[in-house]
DNA sequence: TCCTTCTATGCAACTCGTTGCATAGCCAAG
DNA sequence: CTTGGCTATGCAACGAGTTGCATAGAAGGA
């Protein structure tokens, strides 16, 4: 139940609503956990009603109205006793690398568009990365020297943007054996 | 569904029974996609209902009989449209960053033996794919020349080689950043 | 002989995650 | 004034994946 912790992480950074929740999903802590708002509500209702988080009915102007949860005690204890446990190493699930391996059986520059497409967003992944590293933490205006969250916040960033220049230079290789192949077998 | 295609494409490779297919996806298939032998078999008996795959009841001796399903024509042609329908690029679930990020709200030096305990994995896992890579595509019992699906294979494997470079690379500079905190801030 | 290990297949129950749909207030543009 | 978009929450159904358990033949060691 890694949603679980990765809310009890967010909210503890900063409370908010299942609604913010999902937004975040979408940047910070969807760069390496993602979940949908169906997902992210029913865990909150969840959580809320086994004591770990409170909630707070908000009234807003100009905004339909919004439940703000924090994290309390047992929340707390909860995250601290997941952090004590072992998890096992990441199973990597490359859906791409399954379609690649397929491409034998079938004519391997039907891929490349694909692949390019793919290189495509792995990029524009990497760019946004950089300019949150710069924002937040080796620019001008970032906060010197950086609290502990930060540095954490940092490395793990760290590992988005190592991850990305990999996939790249990889759909990179991937590319040049598919053109390669299409010219030893061109298409029927 | 990309299990079904998963095991289309190990079956086109070599037809075998539910029990092969889950050695398989502990090893080079299961490189990128992971499943168990429940799933498995529950996929393959799906999927010959369907009409994708052929079975053939062989009896063994020594050894209990199994069932070696192959794929057939409809499966095949499963294959290939799915490989022309794009998929959305992959998203990443990291439990582990998520953990480093948790640990702002306890003692980062918690998590050092974890990340120690991933990195010989990952790093026990490297020399895996490296030892494949030689056996298989570059040392001198290589056939020469590869084929297509070699090829496809090897560019696929050299994925697994960069991405567990990254990773070691990534949670040494994890532990790093983790013991200067622990210093920093020495436990309670 | 008994215990364990390996091959080989499978059920049942459960949790996790996705997809489609629904509601509702407010704002801005056409 | 209607349409579309953004905030905000939620249900229902389904599909994917995990965990625990069960069965059974054969081999090999204590």
């Amino acid at each position: 139940m890694a949603l679980e912790h990765a809310i009890l992480v967010s909210l503890l950074e900063k409370p908010g609503s299942g609604y913010e929740l999902a937004r975040r999903f979408e940047r910070s802590i969807g760069y390496f956990w993602t979940a949908t708002h169906q997902q992210i509500y029913r865990v909150l209702k969840r959580m809320e009603s086994e004591g770990l988080l409170a909630v707070r009915e908000m009234s807003q102007q100009s905004r339909p109205d919004k439940k703000e949860y924090s994290v309390v005690g047992p929340g707390r204890t909860a995250l601290s006793q997941w952090l004590h446990e072992p998890i096992q190493p990441e199973s990597i699930r490359h859906e791409l690398a399954v379609k690649i391996r397929g491409a034998a059986f079938d004519n391997p520059s039907v891929l490349i568009r694909e692949v390019e497409r793919h290189r495509q967003v792995h990029s524009d992944r990497l760019a946004h990365y950089q300019a949150g590293e710069l924002r937040d933490f080796t620019g001008p205006a970032a906060a010197t020297p950086l609290d502990a969250g930060q540095e954490l916040q940092h490395v793990v960033l760290r590992g988005g943007i190592a991850y990305e220049r990999m996939t790249i230079a990889w759909l990179d290789d991937v590319l040049a054996t598919l053109r390669r192949l299409s010219t030893a077998h061109p298409p029927a």
